[in-house]
DNA sequence: GCGCGCAAAATCGTATACAGATTTGCATTA
DNA sequence: TAATGCAAATCTGTATACGATTTTGCGCGC
């Protein structure tokens, strides 16, 4: 998203961009010097990058022994989906009483202009972008940057799974219209001024999709370990 | 807490110490090269441990210019309350459902042992870590591993402030029994298996506080910057 | 007196080197 | 064959150095 110019912020950008898409396998070593000659760098910058995402739960860190993929285990997938739930069920309730009716028709009428996409967009990276487009709005309207920083994180871990999960929904029915209407329903709530609704259909939203992830990762470790589909 | 061997971990806990209690005043520029010398390393580890540092939220990093403290503002606390919120309240629905009988037993023991220091306790010190070991229980009941990441890092974040706000209370008038209260009221929701009456009374419980904290962003202020009290 | 610009000093960004720790692979032995 | 121990190779941890960038301070002109 954000294009940063400077050297360590390109090597930063595209360490976290491979993590979040799991270049590196669940529990692997990483080999610096191999990363520092493959990125065109030394491994001063490459390192400080890695403690970064060290912080944001991306890698793990074992002292004398270096920097490791996060594990992909379906407990921690759950643990991400609920930590989801508390942020954004709060972000709900804080928005219904802080966003102006501006800010509201506004969601409103984005929802309106992409409405056509969700039912015609073919590929899941449109439809994860026009997804986690409408619940990043929710959180700014919050106007708690705290939880908008929370959110983007848990959604950069998350992603790799969510991604297989929509691929899954939308081989399996049409459930596109259902989110869409999740969608919908929670704009009410908050149009409403409903919190305790809004809370409601958000925590029901994102719960829906919560159950599948198990069986996301199963087929999240198929993907990764066969050459290609 | 964890004290950790390498060298490494011993910059990484100095400066994420010196970060928490605002050794470095806010918005002040960190000095790398002052650091390495007082804390006898060189500057690669302690820019390492900067940059983690900085992924938590302790500091921030402008490229070309270096790291700097992050600011105190009662926007940015109030946040971070908010944030709290979200995250226990949750963390109280899940440990509602969890938590086993002799989990809630024993932390209803542990309340009854530590009931007499809540009002004995003349430090603030005392009575913020019994605080906090109460909400960290809560979210280790909960079995959300990234709850209880987050709201270790959050509350690592705030303490400065809360403690603070702690001091100004037992100065204010008798407070700490309300505390008790409150924790008590928690527990028994969570006994009756009640989950809303959980996260309400956990929402009330940290809302009480919430309002002082930007008057305790102002009395930080002045700690900070006169020599002494 | 007040900005403006330039030069000096300070500071950051990163490559490189090397010491120490860890892992690997092989040979030896029961 | 499986286990063990040792030595070589690999990799990490950190100091250091130096070019690039930013900040500072001073003198000049208005």
């Amino acid at each position: 998203m954000a294009k940063a110019e400077s050297n360590v912020d390109r090597l930063y950008d595209a360490l976290r961009g491979m993590a979040a898409e799991f270049a590196f396998k669940p529990g692997e070593r990483i080999n610096e010097s191999a990363l520092a000659q493959q990125l065109n760098a030394s491994r001063t910058p490459i390192r400080e990058a890695l403690n970064r995402l060290v912080a944001e739960g991306f890698l793990t860190f074992q002292s004398g022994r270096g920097f490791f993929c996060r594990p992909l285990s379906p407990e921690a997938v759950l643990d991400l989906y609920e930590a989801r739930v508390a942020i954004e069920c709060e972000a709900a309730r804080l928005a219904c009483a802080r966003a102006s009716d501006d800010d509201l028709a506004e969601l409103a009428a984005w929802l309106d202009r992409i409405a056509p996409d969700y039912v015609t967009a073919t590929d899941a990276v449109r439809l994860l972008e026009m997804d986690e487009g409408f619940h990043r709005r929710i959180v700014a309207l919050s106007g708690n940057g705290e939880l908008a920083r929370l959110l983007d994180n848990l959604n950069d871990r998350v992603r790799y799974v969510r991604m297989i999960d929509l691929r899954a929904m939308q081989r399996g029915n049409a459930a596109r219209p259902d989110m869409m209407a999740a969608h919908r329903r929670i704009l009410d709530a908050l149009t409403a001024r409903d919190a305790e609704a809004a809370a409601q259909a958000m925590r029901a939203h994102i719960a829906r999709r919560r159950d599948e992830a198990a069986q996301a990762v199963r087929e999240a470790y198929a993907q990764l370990y066969v050459p290609d589909l």
